[in-house]
RNA sequence: GGCGUCAUGGUGUAACUGGUUAACACGCCGCCCUCUCAAGGCGGAGAGUUCGGGUUCGAUCCCCGAUGACGCUACCA
C-alpha cells in the first residue's frame, strides 16, 4: 500500500505515446496523475513514449500538448522522447542479460507468427516456447558478436507467481507460467515498450505509476524486470476505462473521441476537466455539502485539494454526453464576461463571424446571454443577432409567434413608436410597449414575444427590454420595422 | 480459447470495520415563477443492489458458482 514516504512528494508521469490524438482516456490518466502529483506538491512528468517509429509522429506530439494545454494541465519536467533515451534502455538490457535475467534469441518474426498460428489451431495457447532459453549463453554472445540479429527476451521464472498492490484494486497476481518470455529489445536494438516503461520509470525516479487499467496485464511483466534489477517497485494504480454510450471501449464510433474535438464543440475547458475527473472518480465525504448532498462543480484548486487515489472506482465508466453539456452550461455561467470574451472571439472566428461593436458591448452582451448559453458554439448560433445584422430568423420561433400579419404590422408601427420617443430605457420601453398594446387592444405578451423574434430571430432570449437596452434604440427601431418582411 | 478485472435506477457515483424507507448528481416527467427560454423553487417516476446458492439474528457489503461486460493474450504502446 502507500507507504508515508512515497506520498509525501510524488514524482508521477503521464506517457502518452504520440500514434494519435489525446483522447478522452489519456486526457483522464494525465488529469489524475496532475491531480496527484498537485495535490501533494509533487512533480509531474510528461514522457512521450515514441519507440514506435512507424506510428508515432511530431504532428500527434504536438497534438497531445495541445491537448493538455487546453484542459489546463502543465507539466514539471519533460517532454522526454524515448527515441532520444536509446542508451539508457541498452544499458539496462546489458545489465539484464548479465544477470542472467534476459537472453538472446535468435526466432526470426515469420518463425514466430507461424508457430503462433499452428499453436491456435492446435488449441494450444499461442505463447512463446522459449526454445533460445536453452542455447547456451556465450555461444549465444558469440553469435550476436559476429553480427547474427536477435531480439532479447526477458526469461520469466517458471514457476511461482508475481504479485503487486495496486493503489486502487488491492493485492493483483499473476501465475508466472501464465508470462511468456517477452522482448525486451527488438533485432533492431530498439527497445519494446516492456523495458522502455521500465528502465524510464526507474530513472525518473517515480513513486506512482497511475495509468489505465488496459496496462494490469503488462505490470507483472514490469514488476518482474524491476525485481531482476533489485529495485523498489513503485505504486501502481490502475484507473478503470471509459466506455462509450453502449458499454464497449470509446471509439471513433461514439463521436469525438479527440480532446480537442471537445473544444471544437464549443465546450469550454473547466467544464471538460470537471466532467472527466469525476469519471471513475468520487471525492467520497469530503465532497458532500452541509446537508449530505453532492456537489460536482468544481474548480481546479478544489479538485486537487479532494483527489486521492482511494476515490477511484473500480468499475469501467460510461461516457455521458448530456452530463458533460450540464457541467458546460455550470461553467459558462460560472465564468466572468472578462474570461469568457476570449473563448466567445475564438468561437467567432472558427465561424467566420467579424461582430461589430465594441469590446464593452460584446461583454455587456455576453452578461447577458452567458446564463442560458450551453455551448459556446451559441454565440455563433441563436446568439448572432446580438452581435451582427447578419443573422437568420428561426423557422419555428417566427411560425409561432409571428405567422399573424397584423401582429406584424403592429410591431413596425411599435419600431416608429420608439424611434419617435425622446427616452429609451429599460422602463420607458416596456411602458410605451404596453401602452401601445392597450391602445390597439392587444395582449402585451403577444407584441413581446413576436418583438422578441422580430429583434433577436429567436423565441429564446432573456428579458426583452434588457435585449433592446442592450442592442440600443437604431437596431431595435430598424429591426421591428422590418417585422412586416419577415414571414 | 487462456489469463485478469469488474458488476448499485438510463448515466456518473454514495452507502462508517454487514443493521438505511438504498442517498446524491445528470437526464426524464409535472407544477410554480413568467414576456419566451433557460435558471431557480417544489414535487414525481425510475434500482430492492446481474442471477443462483451459502455464512449470519440480519447482507449492496463476506464466501462459492453462473452469466455478462471490459482488458491482455505482438520484435504496438
Amino acid at each position: 500500500m502507500m507507504s508515508e514516504v512515497s506520498s509525501a512528494k510524488p514524482r508521477v508521469r503521464f506517457a502518452p505515446s504520440p500514434t494519435g490524438y489525446l483522447h478522452v482516456g489519456g486526457a483522464r490518466t494525465a488529469l489524475f496523475n496532475w491531480l496527484f502529483a498537485r495535490h501533494f506538491g509533487g512533480t509531474f512528468i510528461l514522457r512521450i513514449e515514441d519507440t514506435d517509429f512507424e506510428r508515432s509522429s511530431e504532428e500527434m506530439v504536438e497534438g497531445i500538448l495541445e491537448g493538455m494545454r487546453w484542459i489546463g494541465l502543465d507539466w514539471d519536467e519533460g517532454p522526454f522522447y524515448q527515441s532520444k533515451r536509446l542508451d539508457l534502455y541498452r544499458a539496462t538490457a546489458d545489465r539484464l542479460l548479465a544477470s542472467g535475467h534476459a537472453y538472446y534469441c535468435f526466432c526470426t518474426k515469420d518463425e514466430l507468427e507461424q508457430r503462433r498460428a499452428e499453436a491456435t489451431a492446435a488449441g494450444r495457447p499461442p505463447k512463446y516456447d522459449g526454445r533460445c532459453r536453452k542455447l547456451d549463453a556465450s555461444e549465444s554472445a558469440a553469435r550476436v558478436a559476429k553480427g547474427e540479429q536477435a531480439a532479447l527476451r526477458f526469461a520469466v521464472p517458471p514457476d511461482g507467481a508475481t504479485a503487486w498492490d495496486d493503489a486502487v484494486f488491492g493485492k493483483l497476481e499473476f501465475q508466472n507460467s501464465e508470462l511468456e518470455d517477452f522482448v525486451l529489445l527488438r533485432s533492431d536494438g530498439i527497445p519494446t515498450y516492456h523495458l522502455s516503461v521500465v528502465a524510464d520509470d526507474l530513472d525518473m525516479g517515480m513513486t506512482h505509476v497511475i495509468r489505465g487499467a488496459d496496462h494490469i496485464s503488462n505490470t507483472p511483466k514490469q514488476v518482474l524486470q524491476y525485481q531482476a534489477l533489485s529495485a523498489p517497485l513503485p505504486v501502481f494504480a490502475h484507473v478503470p476505462l471509459i466506455l462509450g454510450e453502449d458499454k464497449t471501449r470509446l471509439s471513433k464510433r461514439h463521436g469525438a473521441t479527440s480532446v480537442i474535438a471537445y473544444k471544437d464543440m464549443g465546450i469550454v475547458p473547466e467544464a471538460f476537466r470537471n466532467f472527466l475527473a469525476l469519471l471513475g472518480w468520487a471525492p467520497g465525504a469530503a465532497g458532500k455539502d452541509a446537508e449530505g448532498k453532492a456537489r460536482e462543480v468544481f474548480g481546479s484548486d478544489e479538485l486537487i485539494k479532494l483527489f486521492s487515489l482511494e476515490g477511484i472506482s473500480h468499475s469501467n465508466a460510461v461516457f455521458d454526453n448530456d452530463k458533460l453539456t450540464w457541467f458546460n452550461t455550470e461553467w459558462i455561467r460560472a465564468y466572468s464576461p472578462e474570461k469568457l470574451l476570449p473563448l466567445v472571439e475564438e468561437e467567432w472566428k472558427a465561424a467566420g463571424l467579424s461582430p461589430s461593436g465594441t469590446r464593452e458591448e460584446h461583454l455587456a452582451a455576453i452578461a447577458l446571454l452567458q446564463l442560458r448559453a450551453r455551448s459556446l458554439k451559441d454565440f455563433s448560433g441563436s446568439f448572432r443577432g446580438y452581435f451582427s445584422d447578419d443573422f437568420e430568423y428561426d423557422a419555428a420561433a417566427v411560425t409561432k409567434f409571428l405567422s399573424d400579419a397584423n401582429v406584424r404590422a403592429l410591431i413596425a408601427d411599435l419600431g416608429s413608436r420608439y424611434d419617435a420617443a425622446t427616452e429609451f430605457t429599460e422602463a420607458s420601453a416596456e411602458a410605451t410597449l404596453r401602452a401601445f398594446a392597450q391602445e390597439k387592444g392587444v395582449k402585451a405578451g403577444v407584441l413581446i414575444n413576436g418583438s422578441r423574434v422580430a429583434i433577436t430571430g429567436q423565441a429564446v432570449a432573456p428579458s426583452l427590454f434588457a435585449v433592446m437596452l442592450l442592442l440600443g434604440k437604431e437596431r431595435v427601431v430598424r429591426r421591428m420595422r422590418a417585422a412586416e418582411t419577415i414571414a
